[in-house]
DNA sequence: ATCAAACTTTGACAATCATCGAATCGTTAA
DNA sequence: TTAACGATTCGATGATTGTCAAAGTTTGAT
């Protein structure tokens, strides 16, 4: 068991500003047929907090293995890996 | 949603030592039937830190509602809180 | 080629955190 | 009552982290 790795997928959602990052990038991807986008302004606005932030925060997610993510155009796009997810369901 | 108490507990599981931590506590409640210990101790020597820290991480496991802690005599037990696990297995 | 929009990088700062040693507290045994 | 043992609190310290403003980069449109 690789208890460095789950950690970091823990602690990746152990802050409340990626948690709501991280479900509201899943709700987006549910709603949305079409391949589930986050937008970094959108969400930054929802969250009051910088781009910055939000970006730096993607990139742990990211780190952790929750998401993935792709340039579209001027926008950022993410998807949730729900491998990831189910990794620590199944500890739990 | 309580975003608050979700993100705590899985910053509680979000340190490895701590991650580790709670894992053995539910392993020894799996083996012994009867009420499933911790000792400070011994746990403090298997992860190599020392004792107050183990009491710091154990104070952050509970307040994060994972486990619960009495004390037997001069020694501590604790018990795992299966809702508290379950909370973040639904939510993921 | 220039501009604007969206995101990212950098540098900085304050806040939080993990850890330890020393001192303290509670409990049991002698 | 004292001694010994286990756990906790306190104070300090070094490391990590969340956040922002400013500067930089990429992309699409004019």
């Amino acid at each position: 068991m690789d208890f460095k790795a789950i950690s970091r997928i823990m602690k990746a959602l152990g802050h409340e500003n990626r948690l709501r990052l991280y479900l509201a990038i899943r709700e987006a991807q549910r709603m949305d047929v079409d391949g589930p986008t986050c937008f970094t302004q959108t969400i930054a606005a929802t969250l009051r907090i910088g781009a910055p932030t939000v970006s730096h925060h993607l990139k742990e997610l990211e780190r952790a293995g929750l998401i993935t993510t792709e340039r579209v155009g001027k926008q950022l796009t993410a998807r949730i890996v729900p491998e990831t997810a189910r990794l620590v369901r199944d500890l739990l």
